[in-house]
DNA sequence: GCCCGTTATCAACGCGCGTTGAGAATATGA
DNA sequence: TCATATTCTCAACGCGCGTTGATAACGGGC
């Protein structure tokens, strides 16, 4: 009735199901036990498997993409940051990144691991494409700036699902925000006029 | 030893408790006995006079903030957005501000109702000015695009407490966003060379 | 001085949680 | 075939949670 499992494969759908439920409900209600249901396994399985719902969420939010590969080539397009933007809007359709991204949000805004790790994800997967252009502290200014937008983008198109972000086509918001990630990473960011002394 | 408070000052400590804890360890774990706890209540208090956690919520979500002032006689100055931003980041030092915000940013992710509140305030606080360049369709699409520009810089700044973006200073960070915002409000967003039909 | 609505406390409820340890079922290798 | 390692299930634990209903303390109006 119920044939054993090839060795591993439990692991596995473990593991999908805490991505996918971490991603869905969030750190809270992805609880053990539901994790376990989605699975087709019991509960304790998961305990021994991961050792605690913590050391779980963390085997879970690796990051399924390939960063170099995403940046890879890019100098040579004359609109550095609109085809940034395009890639990764592009690799944001595919369900696994989706859903650890989608974790990231949802968990890292209340769970200290999880944020720790969004931020270092930020910052990391920017930072290549930046040193390219930038040096020093500098370098990571910009990379902060960029990811806080491609943050902000993520958010709102995949996690609260605000309609004009949501139902956008790629190409449209990559033309929309792709000159500001160019800027970030190439632009003048002291503004036009040095701040004024008074007023 | 302990003197009847005045009326409708544990009401208003427990929504001050309210508001804090959730912005500074979300939703979970602001748990109804901790607020009472901080508050100096008893639990039960608290749905007594909040009917329940996700009331207690709701009403601690309340932006405490006027949009209209925040955005009077922004037109006047030369760069539109930074103006904006640097009114923003001013707002967000204030620690009612920043604690409605961070609630938000914080249970928004993973709860629906605070998701909602969250997307709306986006849309509405920037919509406002957006309408005053833009009409129609073409007015909603910018301000999600401000918005997402936002709620990244506020993330980044306030709740994951990105080192470039958390001590910059506003003057800094003005200068380096508000030309971003100024595009996504008054400029061309459909980029310069439009969509190539191949590759 | 008494009454009554407001303000607050207390003990308890049922629940779902993460986690544990014992042990069953199944595969593996000699 | 039998031991042995692996994979998995089961029942139970202690805990903190949101919420409830009874009940106590207080304060203003007659």
């Amino acid at each position: 009735m119920s044939p054993r499992r090839a060795p591993g494969e439990s692991r596995a759908a473990i593991l999908e199901a805490a991505r996918t439920q971490f991603a869905e409900v969030g750190y809270q209600h992805a609880t053990i036990r539901r994790i376990a249901r989605v699975a087709g396994v019991d509960p304790a399985l998961v305990i021994q498997y991961f050792g605690s719902k913590d050391d779980l969420l963390a085997a879970s939010l690796q990051m399924p993409v390939d960063i170099a590969a995403l940046t890879a080539g890019i100098e040579d397009h004359p609109d550095l940051g609109t085809e940034l933007v395009r890639r990764a809007l592009a690799i944001w359709e595919s369900p696994p990144v989706r859903a650890a991204l989608l974790g990231m949000l949802r968990t890292g805004m209340s769970h200290q691991r999880a944020g720790d790790v969004l931020s270092a994800l930020l910052q990391r997967s920017v930072l290549g494409v930046v040193q390219r252009y930038a040096t020093g502290e500098d370098a990571t200014f910009r990379a902060a700036l960029v990811g806080a937008q491609m943050a902000g983008l993520a958010m709102g198109r995949l996690a609260l699902h605000v309609p004009e972000l949501a139902e956008a086509s790629i190409e449209q918001l990559a033309n929309a925000v792709g000159p500001t990630v160019t800027r970030y990473l190439t632009g003048d960011l002291a503004g036009a006029h040095p701040p004024r002394p008074r007023s």
